[in-house]
DNA sequence: GATCTGTCTCTTATTGGTAAAAACCAATGC
DNA sequence: GCATTGGTTTTTACCAATAAGAGACAGATC
């Protein structure tokens, strides 16, 4: 059977949309519903057919008006509302990131189904997506191998970085002066100003700051490929940072200070200086990855050494 | 059920492997038929089993031996020894490279699975992996769209290559006299030769030669990212030349040249020559590809125009 | 005493089936 | 006559079940 976590954060949702409506006023129209909630009508009308359950919408057919007089609703709680592939995704990197994890260990999808209390199947697509990572490797008819979180990855997840983002540097430099991505990135430079200025609260908006901002460089000359790849680094990051809080706060000033920099490089357009900020930045990334990997890769077919992380936790 | 075409694939085989043998002869032990086909003892045993319900084997136990005096043994026909993944791959591809398939069409996993012959699951799974490739994208609960096998998939795609293989090329020519890559690249010189001189006739051997040659330059400094992308190099060009025909001979001949420039090149540690040939290499290879492409890409959210794909077959 | 086979257990590949969600086709109202 | 809603059909996301294949553990054999 099907999850209807799609329904439940659309409830959820529509939740906070009625609530800015005053009582006896009109709902809007089920079109319209389904496109402000990102769903189709068939969920819609799910969901307002709850909501008239539950004395939240009065009236049918045409004539449904909100009745929010003071109700105390019962919103649905946020872990049903994230779809199985995202949770086996979280419950993936967790397990790989923080427990058992090895490198050169095999992977088993019967075992890791009932952990995560989902079927196999779940796991096996997840496994599938998950493989262009390059931190797994399948063998066909007997399982998948853990190839390790180690230092060569992170070297060479970044040698590829440093290309792609060179490449697409220099076609930032080179925009013409009428681009609109250059107000954008002026409007990111303020928002790094911003955070920097409330480092000590707000040091973990870093993140998807950094993320909007690499993801802005590559959009100058856009490759399908380049975004894909991005779309690794992010994920590795996402889950890396929230693994390692380390020094975060001040890992992060560190990071928005050298984006600083590369964005003056790159309004002032001066290729040189761009590539020497650039390189200076993801040189800083890349160390600061490898602080967390978990140091040698596993010898061919053989289980590794006893592995010392240094990671004191 | 799962299917048996591993225990085909193996029957198969070991046919080969045992009509080398003299009639009267010791049947291998099952460990040792199990590493020479690459299959499990389970499957061994298996396979040696039907070959005595078919009197090619006689005795049981430990005294197991060969009775081929002249008997014919009908194999496996060879359709049931590919696995299912593997002829989804194909007949996809088919499906997109020579039929339907529109750039911003919507693929239909239910279709596809009946037009196949197989469960959606594995049309799930194939479009999950096949995604990397960027030929298609997924809607969450709303199937997936065909991107388009367009001009601008392959300069896209040509644009990352060239960035890898000139880094590739220049860490090969930077290798150091005594590494084994020397002597391997040598060989495959003489293949290019040898292929040439017979061109006529041996023009189709050219896509594995091709193949193992940019994975030989990739590899004088291996990168998982690098290698990943080939496949998909190696993939869309496996099924562009066995889908168009046109001038394969005359394309290939020029690509081998266009290799050998490369290798000597390579030979005389000479970087400026190095990249000079890589590129000239390079871009014949996408000019080619290009004129097999559909042309323009969908519009945002359109369905493609009539599309001239110009392609007179 | 290492190799081989018989037996048993566990895992993977694949299939159908089912509820959730999307997409479609009228009919209705203003 | 266009947007809106009520029913219906199609498609996607998931699970449970099952044969094929891999791997482990003995006891048997030379």
């Amino acid at each position: 059977m099907k999850t209807d976590t799609v329904f439940k954060r659309a409830f959820n949702d529509a939740l906070d949309l009625v609530s800015d409506l005053a009582d006896g006023e009109q709902l809007p129209s089920e079109n319209r519903l389904s496109a402000r909630l990102g769903v189709s009508r068939t969920t819609v009308r799910k969901v307002i057919a709850t909501l008239a359950g539950r004395g939240i919408v009065d009236g049918g057919g045409r004539h449904r008006v909100v009745r929010s007089g003071g109700k105390q609703v019962r919103r649905f709680p946020e872990a049903e509302t994230v779809p199985m592939g995202e949770q086996v995704e979280r419950r993936f990197m967790e397990w790989m990131l923080r427990d058992n994890a090895r490198p050169g260990m095999t992977i088993n999808e019967l075992e890791l189904a009932r952990q995560f209390g989902v079927a196999t199947t779940g796991i096996r697509e997840f496994l599938n997506r998950f493989q262009h990572y390059g931190l797994i490797e399948k063998r066909p008819n007997a399982g998948w191998v853990f190839k390790g979180f180690t230092t060569s990855f992170a070297l060479e997840l970044f040698e590829i970085r440093e290309m792609f983002e060179l490449r697409s540097a220099r076609a930032f430099a080179a925009l013409p002066a009428g681009s609109p991505l250059w107000q954008r990135i002026e409007a990111l430079r303020q928002e790094h100003v911003a955070l920097l200025g409330e480092i000590e609260s707000r040091y973990h908006d870093f993140s998807d700051l950094d993320s909007r901002f690499h993801r802005l460089i590559n959009s100058a000359a856009p490759n399908r490929f380049i975004d894909d790849f991005y779309d690794i680094i992010t994920m590795i990051f996402h889950y890396h940072y929230q693994w390692n809080k380390h020094d975060e706060r001040q890992r992060n000033e560190v990071a928005i200070r050298e984006h600083l920099t590369y964005i003056d490089a790159l309004l002032g357009r001066n290729v040189t200086i761009v590539e020497l900020a650039c390189r200076a930045h993801l040189a800083s990334a890349r160390d600061t990855l490898i602080k967390s990997t978990s140091g040698q890769d596993a010898g061919p077919g053989a289980v590794a050494p006893g592995v010392a992380t240094g990671n004191a936790d």
